[in-house]
RNA sequence: GGCCUCGUAGCUCAAUUGAAUAGAGCAUCUGACUACGGAUCAGAAGGUUCCAGGUUUGAAUCCUGGCGAGGUCACCA
């Protein structure tokens, strides 16, 4: 069977060749889902081809109205203005879903093109537990990495654990003196939590300090200067990159705590990595390239020895890529991550899913690797997501108001769990099938709460109230798919082809949306923004219900009448899980 | 100050490859359960799309200027 839009498309071309002689591309003729106030199930609109066709928009419209009857594309048409509404016919509807719902698991899915993409996502610092905007990164990457393979791209997912640093050095100091030997276990701490105390200790004693040295009369370059805190850090940095075993043993313990902690939280959140990349092996990389830079005489060296990139051509500064010490800086050590993953695995493309406070970053990163001339240095894209803001701005770990993610989850959790047993529907269920409800709809709820909005925007969370679990929500969608299972359940059904009918406008609407579907997941893939699959699904949702409400599908009586309704909540419910779960959200049965 | 984002209903967000009367949800108000699941549905009310110009048959969308918010411009990462 053919696609319906793309022979309209073609009969569209073959309209303009004869009657106003002119060769137009079938793909470039747009055609619109009609607006629901006018009759129709798709729009061409004319006004770009009133040149051509040398007419009224209103004659315009009725010459191709009339032809893509007389051709048998289309049943009929209207003409408002320059609108040509087209309907098609209803034949061809029934005849899709049935095509549709013989291989559902393909439906919108394409084969492998042979693009391989790496999407680099999380990416945590180990001194501290993650938060509210780590969780944004960890869905983005990880439901930009199912859309991409769903679409037909092979994908590896990629997190670079910043490992080492001052600001682990900083943890391991003020536990070496006031941690007294305890451990996560020892105080039944998650091993992140516990690492994090330690910094915010570290933290507070150099604070402290640093207030002692002003009143003694220094000002706070001096202080600063003289912190016999900060110097400690400082020496077990140093310590740390001449390979003492004592700190190197003490780094990799707290680390280790560390991950144990960040596993249990990812795991929760339900995200993955193919392959993890540590600072702590990648640090020093990047040197090579510099060297090759000056080479090739695309950077340059200043009297004091450090070396630059001029990039004022591109209208930006000049940027530093190794210091007078010959030591790095960061921009030096992701251009030789980034050579070491493209020597890794040949991609194509290069996603890092990182906040929008990097955009000068990694357009300069870019920017390097094409001087460079680099064969990946076009792939490499940043796919920057705006912050999440509290109602009185950014969060701030010295103000308290990090929203840490373990304990968000179990509000989430909670919150679920009070709104589920308001409900009282949910006897019959044991106490591991409730917690497990709970999860999934609690984890819901904050999941698409922060992928419905698009990407690169900025997004406020308010602590204060609850994430809705009513109207654009998770729980919306998942509720629908639990109210279509409950009815093929009861029917035990069993796909069956759909007999001849006329669809009922509700019906009709949500054909019509079923139909886009290929071509919205495409788009989200393209646009790399799973916000666009969230709005899909919970207009699939909004105009399941609609139909729901308004028409019978059990007690319908006219056989193929009730085999499209069933077929319908079958499509739908099929339609709703595949793209929850691509957005990394789970449905349940019941709820 | 230079550069980059953003500004849409009281609030949170759609629509930004230019198209018909700018759409949803929350909150407010009014209706719908002798049931295929009311975590739903139907309806009401709510807009100078920050402001001023410009391009266009047509602008929330593109251009210019202003106002406002955020980010960034380290021999930090």
């Amino acid at each position: 069977m053919q696609d319906i839009v793309e022979q309209i498309q073609q009969t569209l071309s073959k309209a303009f060749l004869d009657l106003y002689d002119t060769e137009i591309a079938a793909d470039t003729l747009k055609l619109e889902r009609t607006r629901k106030e006018y009759p129709g199930d798709f729009t061409f609109v004319v006004f770009p081809f009133l040149r051509t066709s040398k007419k009224k928009p209103e004659e315009t419209a009725g010459d191709l109205g009339r032809f893509l009857v007389e051709a048998g594309a289309i049943r009929t048409y209207n003409v408002v203005k320059g609108f040509l509404n087209l309907e098609v016919d209803t034949r061809l509807w029934i005849e899709f879903l049935n095509q549709t719902g013989m291989n559902l698991d393909a439906f919108g899915k394409r084969s492998q093109n042979g693009e391989k993409v790496m999407v680099e996502y999380s990416s945590p610092n180990t001194n501290k537990p993650l938060h509210l905007g780590h969780i944004r990164n960890n869905l983005l990457g990880f439901a930009v990495s199912n859309i991409l393979r769903f679409t037909g791209h092979e994908v590896v997912r990629t997190n670079l654990v910043n490992d080492r640093g001052i600001h682990i050095c900083k943890s391991m100091l003020a536990w070496m003196r006031l941690g007294n030997g305890s451990t996560p276990t020892s105080e039944g701490m998650k091993g992140d939590h516990f690492v994090g105390h330690y910094y915010v200790l570290f933290d507070k004693e150099y604070r402290a300090e640093l207030n002692r040295l002003k009143e003694n009369g220094m000002d706070e370059k001096e202080a600063e200067a003289h912190s016999e805190w900060m110097e400690g850090a400082r020496e077990l940095l140093r310590k740390w990159e001449a390979n003492d075993a004592a700190v190197r043993a003490l780094w990799k313990q707290m680390n280790d705590w560390v991950y144990a902690g960040f596993d249990s939280t990812y795991r929760r959140l339900g995200v993955d990595f193919d392959r993890f990349y540590y600072e702590s092996d990648t640090y020093l990389l990047g040197r090579d390239l510099v060297m090759e830079g000056l080479e090739k005489g695309v950077f340059f060296r200043k009297d004091d020895g450090s070396v630059w990139a001029d990039l004022t051509e591109f209208g930006l500064d000049e940027k530093l890529l190794l210091r007078s010490d010959g030591t790095s800086v960061y921009i030096t050590q992701d251009l030789g991550t980034a050579q070491l993953k493209y020597d890794d695995y040949g991609m194509d493309r290069s996603v890092y899913v990182v906040g929008n406070e990097q955009d000068y970053h990694f357009k300069v990163l870019q920017l390097l690797l094409e001087k460079l001339e680099k064969p990946y240095a076009g792939g490499i894209y940043h796919l920057s997501y705006g912050m999440v803001d509290l109602p009185h701005g950014k969060m701030k770990s010295r103000e308290g108001t990090v929203v840490d993610a373990d304990d968000l989850m179990n509000e989430m959790h909670a919150t679920a769990r009070a709104r589920t047993e308001e409900q009282g529907k949910t006897e019959g269920l044991s106490e591991q099938e409730l917690d497990q409800l709970y999860e999934t709809i609690g984890l819901g709820a904050l999941k698409y709460f922060l992928l419905r909005v698009d990407a690169g925007k900025r997004m406020l969370f308010n602590p204060e109230e609850s994430i809705d679990l009513q109207g654009n929500t998770a729980t919306f969608i998942q509720y629908t798919y639990a109210r279509c299972r409950s009815i093929l359940r009861s029917v035990e059904f069993v796909r069956s082809e759909i007999g001849s009918t006329d669809p009922d406008p509700l019906e009709n609407a949500l054909i019509l949306h079923i139909y886009a579907f290929p071509h919205k997941v495409m788009e989200a893939a393209e646009s790399l923004n799973p916000s666009v699959l969230c709005n899909y699904t919970y207009e699939l949702a909004k105009l399941y219900n609609a139909f729901y409400n308004q028409l019978h599908i059990l007690r319908e009586e006219d056989p193929a009448k009730r085999a499209l309704r069933l077929n319908l909540t079958h499509i739908v419910s099929e339609l709703v899980r595949k793209n929850l779960n691509l957005l990394g959200i789970s449905v349940p049965e019941r709820m």
